[in-house]
DNA sequence: CGGCAGGCGGTTA
DNA sequence: TAACCGCCTGCC
């Protein structure tokens, strides 16, 4: 167990960027400290904030990963002032979302976790996407050991999951998503990491939602901008587009956010889907 | 019970 | 190439 802190800290607020729907191992340490537990890749941790508006700090609890494993990881290199200001320069109706969601950041993971975290995501829900993920990783996931108040395993590696059986998986209850798991555990293994797009499309069981997810989370495409049913929502309420036309939503972000689109996603759909939630 | 949840693959016209 | 349908599952 290691303690990393990293001072002087700004644009992050620790519920933001964990409960803006990028990623799925990491819940509140249920303490009342504010602080949360999960996992990335092989490593368990527990993060927190000290300190006030001029001396924050963030402070890691981790069972593994160096001090830039850490740093890339919430993406602490990344100016989000200048991301945000230069939004809604060029969007003024982003603002309230850019306000509401000031502190997410887009954390930098691993690529083939993200790829089966967001097969997963499909045509599902939240709390069982989470279940779903905690499943594989304590059945096909490496033991890391216990911290924090409970046990933590890796996420699992290609190779584990490629040599699963799709009859377990069913029985983890992934449904119909088992078969695309060990098949994106097959071409992981046996193809060059996918660098593109046009190669995420390439993994049966991602299409174009997932690609952006993917390109987003895993490939750090700033410019990718994943269009789900919420965020047709928000183009919809927002400006006006049809729910179907996915194709002039897409336009739309690359001219108005264009490497940016990424970040403007994460913001609105994060507003809209908390204000939705009461 | 049907509808839906951070879609996709396959079929059809 | 657009429109439609079924799909594992769990929750409402």
């Amino acid at each position: 167990m290691r303690t990393i802190v990293f001072d002087n800290i700004r644009d992050l607020e620790l519920p933001h960027v964990f409960e803006c729907g990028q990623c799925f191992r990491w819940v509140p340490a249920g303490d009342g400290t504010g602080d949360y537990i999960g996992a990335a890749g092989s490593y368990a941790a527990r993060v927190g904030i000290t300190g006030d508006g001029g001396t924050r700090s963030l402070v890691i609890e981790a069972t593994g990963g160096d001090e830039d494993f850490w740093r890339s990881y919430f993406d602490l290199d990344t100016d989000y002032s200048e991301i945000k200001s230069t939004l809604i320069t060029r969007e003024p109706l982003i603002a309230a979302a850019a306000e509401y969601g000031s502190g997410i950041r887009i954390l930098n993971q691993d690529l083939f976790e993200t790829i089966i975290s967001f097969i997963i995501s499909q045509n599902n829900n939240i709390p069982r996407i989470r279940k779903n993920i905690e499943s594989i990783c304590s059945k096909y996931g490496e033991y890391i050991g216990e911290a924090f108040g409970r046990e933590w395993y890796a996420f699992p590696t290609p190779e584990a999951l490629a040599a699963a059986e799709v009859s377990d998986l069913m029985d983890l209850r992934l449904g119909y998503r088992a078969g695309y798991i060990k098949a994106a555990g097959e071409r992981f293994c046996s193809c060059e990491r996918p660098k593109c797009r046009e190669e995420v499309l390439e993994y049966l069981g991602i299409g174009p939602k997932v690609a952006n997810c993917i390109m987003l989370f895993g490939l750090r495409q700033t410019d990718a901008f994943p269009i789900d049913t919420w965020v047709k929502h928000i183009m919809n309420d927002m400006y006006g587009f049809e729910e179907k036309d996915a194709r002039g939503m897409a336009a739309f972000a690359a001219d108005r956010f264009g490497a940016y689109a990424g970040y403007a996603q994460q913001y609105l759909f994060y507003y809209y889907r908390d204000r939705s939630k009461n």
